[in-house]
DNA sequence: GAGTATTCTGAAACCGGTTTCAGAATACTT
DNA sequence: AAGTATTCTGAAACCGGTTTCAGAATACTC
């Protein structure tokens, strides 16, 4: 099926590409009479612009380069939900990619975004360097989100993991706690690290010891938080609260904590970072720490498009707010 | 910053576009000498073609547009993982737009896909209508998955969700359960009235009444779920069971339970649907009816694969299972 | 009514690649 | 060595739009 071009357009008006052009776009005054009849012949022949030789021509592609790490994941996922939210009614719309959680992979999806000629890349997540950016993307507008960067720190949208980890741990120290766990994410992802950093903060400041039998391991999944139940619970350890790195996690936890006969709240009390869809639903009600994730993919945006269109943006860093509902007892 | 072209490596290694064009894709044999001097100057100018321009002169893009119904739903998500896993080694990659349940930002998302040319469709849910898809999409080759659609049973990759309903109905009536509630799906939603078909075809195989006091609605959210036992308990309508239409509905089914003073499996059991992957952890761990969706993704990739090489593709029922956990308990 | 300013419009160049076509260079026959 | 077949290669056309440019048509001055 041959699809309709301007050019028959043209020819059915009995103009020229160009006045075609001018109409559709308004980009330059047109007689009324051949105005309308391009209008018409546009109608009757159903003509769809061809947007890819539009993006060649114009330079641009009206389209927002969006590398996400994981489709599938909770709090990624919301994200990107900003980043649509926060794009609809602007003429930009979002061609997402996948990263994997592949260092490789991210790269050769920037690639594609980049041969694709998108007008900005917003990048959530992820763990490549500022200097494998700067020789992918060159002077491409970009902004990181959930991300915070050294060397980019003129073009972030963030939590402070760090303070996020710190508010967790103090509220439960403040609950009476003392002898608290925390179930770390994957090793040196960076926001595993701050919230960690944010745990021994807390500790510290209320002169509470930091006793690694307590500091387990784990990434970001919920088999590993009931790994880390278990293996803590085989240690004997004692501890009256769990720090989980994120909801999945506290989710595989609270449910090792029920096969090795503790309650929650009442024997252990846990808190979990992020507050996914699930985390009001489960039982008891989860508390955590609630990342703004949607409003961070809306930030993106605003900043994306502010970069696009030459003007100023700087960082941003949206504090997380604790949500507390069951899990916590205090003691 | 000026991009690299292929005009600019002409230059440098001086021989002509088309030369260059020939090294770049190895369409016809080219001279040693001038092959190496064209690579070298690719290297050495960091030269990154230009999709858009390669995408306009060949007619195709290399790219499949999935259109999704919301980043961020478990099972779709899921879905939209399998195509990215099957697009995996081929050349393609995947464009996503995002339906986000609307039929008008669905067309219009559609619309976009077809406007970048895309070289394939793979649409996950929806409902937008086959004389819909037939006015967008023309010719386009398409792909449904996890949809039946009777006017395109050519091109469909889906489950059955009367069988998956009569399943989870079936097992509850063995495991000795008569008054069974289901909480249904979005009304007009294909994949809810399918269940809900299921369910009923259950009862009646088992000469048990379909009792309309037992059939809540429900929108496939965890809320949808707590109102619906809030209601089913206010009701005192006897009850030993609850079959909800997807694992969130159940996970709120299953907090409202708790609310209530019914332990689960003990005193009502409950299953779900779709096998989301916290349902593993929620205590009890839930029993369900797991889709198969990521595999769903991947057979739609390989029809629409199939569909684009001008091979024969014919419709693919994939059976959903029951995994057995424990929120159900024989009576 | 001649001269100038404005508004419209089509031809042609352009975006950055691919592909056809015809001629040049080389290799193979006899 | 002449004639033919084969292999390479560059010029030019093309993909489907946008944009520049210069000329045509119209409107406005005095």
């Amino acid at each position: 099926m041959k699809e309709v071009t301007i050019q028959d357009i043209a020819r059915v008006a009995g103009v020229s590409k160009s006045t075609v052009s001018r109409v559709l776009n308004g980009t330059a005054a047109v007689n009324m009479a051949k105005k309308k009849a391009v209008l018409e012949a546009t109608k009757r022949l159903g003509f769809k612009p061809n947007i890819v030789a539009r993006s060649l021509a114009r330079g641009r592609s009206m389209t927002i380069g969006v590398m996400t790490q994981l489709i599938g994941s909770p709090f990624y996922d919301t994200v990107a939900q900003g980043v649509i939210a926060g794009l609809q009614g602007t003429h930009y719309s979002p061609l997402f990619v996948d990263g994997q959680w592949q260092r490789s992979d991210q790269l050769e999806a920037i690639r594609a975004l980049v041969g694709r000629r998108v007008d900005g890349l917003v990048l959530i997540g992820g763990d490549i360097s500022s200097e494998e950016i700067a020789e992918h993307c060159g002077e491409l507008p970009t902004v990181f989100v959930a991300r915070h960067l050294e060397a980019e720190s003129h073009r972030c949208v963030y939590t402070d993991n760090v303070k996020g980890g710190y508010h967790a741990t103090k509220y439960l120290i403040d609950k009476g706690h003392q002898n608290i766990a925390i179930i770390c994410g994957l090793e040196h992802h960076p926001d595993a690290v701050d919230r960690l950093k944010g745990y021994q903060m807390a500790l510290k400041e209320a002169n509470l010891p930091i006793n690694l039998n307590l500091v387990l391991s784990g990434d970001f999944s919920a088999g590993s938080g009931a790994d880390a139940i278990n293996s803590l619970v085989a240690s004997s350890e004692p501890f009256t609260a769990v720090f989980a790195a994120n909801d999945l996690t506290a989710f595989g936890a609270r449910l090792a904590l029920d096969r090795h006969g503790f309650s929650v709240p009442d024997n252990v009390s846990l808190i979990g970072f992020d507050d996914q869809m699930e985390s009001a639903y489960t039982t008891p009600p989860l508390t955590t720490v609630r990342q703004p994730a949607k409003i961070m993919g809306e930030l993106g945006v605003k900043g994306i498009l502010k970069l696009i269109h030459q003007e100023p943006f700087s960082s941003i860093s949206v504090s997380g707010d604790l949500i507390e509902r069951e899990s916590v007892k205090q003691i």
